[in-house]
DNA sequence: TTAGTATT
DNA sequence: CATAATACTAAA
């Protein structure tokens, strides 16, 4: 998720539009920029190795605000303030605050000071996350994509820890490819619904193949997609991902194993394919079709059940005992929970909707 | 075997 | 205090 339409974002705190024509007007700060805002220091804290539960805290946030409907100034002039807002506690509301009123934060740019943003694009590169960034940095004083693609063709990133030939090889392809074509980014979904289909239904043609279906955000129904993702019911994983990956749409192979494999098709776009046994069919069904949040909640409300799950099915923690798993519907139920179509798979409260027995809170309004 | 990145 | 679970690759 989050592409970061980033057309060379600037260095500057992006809240520091600070009205220059000093008419004094309150500067506007919409939903939107609190919301690149709040990314951006989980980014940075993040590179910085801070502490991995404040990161996650500022990702939380930004969640929070991005599902709002209600601008953010609105619910700082409400009762409460922004502390009502869930996942704000004390620091982050008053931030958003300084934000808010001033159009500046100047925690942000203090962080700015001390890590460089442009650290933030580099991450962007397939392979690179926090962790390499940081290295870059700290080994070899690299903090922009230049300074990278000049080390990565010189020699000037050796003796940097876990970075060896091959995945310098891999980080100079990664910057070929970025030259190449600008930035991954989401498609309408009518963009990529022949292709789709044309996937899927090639894989269906493979006998090995027992069922085939799209999953992720194609079949939550969103409007745009960053990726497809295809489940494949088999007891021949290895031969069906071997086919899948020698289909003629195929642009490249990005990562190839026994039960998943990723390539390019459509001029860029990514398709996973994970291969399943039948019995698991329903699991990853609902794993791979998400989305992320929706999969995280429903896994803790496994665990508060005593029970787990994951792509292969629902297990008792005790025992290990297999619950549920070949259909998707008897997933959810093994959780006490009616099926839930995948559109609403959000984490906007359509767990505790669909929760039985025990009643949901029905939220009067 | 482990670290890092990736996936929903 | 603190969200789940797993796959793949390269390095060690």
């Amino acid at each position: 998720m989050a592409p970061a339409p980033s057309p060379a974002s600037p260095p500057a705190n992006r809240g520091s539009v600070r009205d220059p024509g000093g008419s004094g007007a309150p500067v506007t700060i919409s939903n939107r920029d609190v919301v690149r805002t709040l990314e951006r220091i989980a980014g940075l804290l993040e590179i910085r190795g801070d502490n991995p539960f404040k990161v996650r805290a500022y990702r939380q946030a930004a969640v929070q605000v991005e599902n709002l409907e209600t601008p953010l100034s609105e619910i700082a002039a409400q009762e409460g303030g922004l502390r009502a807002i869930e996942g704000f506690g004390a620091a982050i509301a008053e931030k958003v605050q300084e934000l808010l009123r001033t159009g500046r934060l100047g925690f942000l740019e203090d962080l700015e000071g001390e890590v460089p943003p442009t650290l933030l694009t580099i991450c962007e590169l397939p392979g690179v996350g926090p962790r390499t960034a940081a290295a870059l940095w700290h080994e070899a004083g690299i903090s922009t994509i230049d300074q990278l693609d000049h080390a990565a063709r010189s020699g000037g990133l050796a003796g940097i820890p876990r970075l060896g030939a091959r995945s310098l090889e891999n980080l100079v392809a990664a910057l070929d490819r970025r030259v190449a074509r600008g930035g991954r980014r989401r498609r309408p979904r009518e963009e990529v619904t022949g292709l789709a289909e044309t996937l899927r239904d090639e894989l269906r043609a493979l006998p090995a193949a027992q069922r085939v279906e799209l999953a992720g955000s194609y079949r939550r129904g969103e409007a745009t997609v960053g990726d497809l993702d295809i489940v494949v019911a088999t007891r021949h994983p290895v031969e069906v991902l071997t086919c899948f990956a020698a289909l003629p749409q195929v642009e490249r192979v990005i990562l190839r194993g026994d039960t998943k494999c990723s390539i390019e098709a459509g001029g860029g776009l990514q398709v996973d394919c994970r291969a399943i046994p039948p019995e698991s069919f329903g699991a990853a069904w609902q794993y791979f079709t998400g989305s992320a949040a929706h999969n995280v909640r429903l896994r803790g409300r496994a665990l508060r059940l005593g029970l787990t799950l994951n792509e292969y099915g629902v297990y008792r923690v005790e025992g290990g005992g297999r619950v549920a798993g070949a259909e998707e519907a008897e997933v959810y139920a093994a959780l006490g929970l009616d099926w839930i179509p995948p559109e609403r798979r959000l984490d906007r409260g359509e767990i505790d909707a669909a929760s039985r027995g025990v009643s949901a809170p029905m939220a009067g309004e």
